[in-house]
DNA sequence: TTTAGTGCAAAAACTTTGCAATTTA
DNA sequence: TAAATTGCAAAGTTTTTGCACTAAA
């Protein structure tokens, strides 16, 4: 709990309810989520609006990452960075170290990678 | 043109109007494009729903690729693997050739990447 | 008490679907 | 002519926005 409102501090955040929720539920998962699931766990609480005003701003100030899926953008928190694989069959995503340096990218200055990694894992396999 | 017809009979696919012209741009362009940019280019001998379903029935035949972008998917022709890079800037869209082998994912059988990179062009920077 | 953040409702943007009419092979 | 494809209209999703109200500092 402090670790989140010295997240709110350091980047100039009020620390509201809805915010702290939010940060707290992308800590526990690690997984990404879209605005959508964090809404439904949440339904009676928060807005479906504020969750994602309150997404984007978080990665704006970096505190997390998001990624373009299939159904639509995901956020996480990453500790180091890194990427995920999902399962074609049981949807399960798994998170994958980045081992890759895109410094070599020709006449651009590199900001952001984003790698979407799909598979079948070996339990349906 | 008759690499276009050739496509659609290898694949079992009837040589439609809206496929020939969706295919042909594709094929003109290279640069990841969306099923809404598609048709406006051809608002008046296309529908959009229908530009919808052609690119994802080329995308089930492996005819072309696509990535989930910010604003919603786009499809492109490749020829090579490789990937894009996006200006932050001017949004110009250029392609990075894919030297990466992702074999090494662990527990998985890869099925597909998607390399998304963001920077700013050496015009704008 | 001032400013930033939220909820609500409406709308914009993206994507899919059913069905009748049309086109292709 | 039979089967696949299209256009149109409607609806389902995802995301954004304006504005009045509320809560944080």
């Amino acid at each position: 709990m402090d670790r989140i409102l010295n997240t709110f501090k350091k980047n100039g955040l009020k620390a509201t309810a809805a915010r702290c929720r939010i940060l707290q539920m992308l800590y526990s998962t690690k997984k990404p989520i879209s605005a959508r699931n964090i809404y439904k766990k949440y339904s009676k609480e928060l807005d479906l609006a504020t969750a994602y005003r309150v997404l984007k701003i978080f990665e704006k100030k970096d505190i997390i990452y998001s990624e373009n899926t299939e159904g639509g953008k995901k956020y996480y928190i990453a500790k180091k960075p890194h990427h995920h694989i999902t399962c074609k069959k049981c949807k399960k995503v798994e998170c994958v170290p980045c081992r890759h340096n895109f410094s070599e990218v020709k006449n651009f200055l590199l900001i952001r990678h984003e790698l979407s990694l799909t598979g079948v894992c070996a339990k349906c396999y």
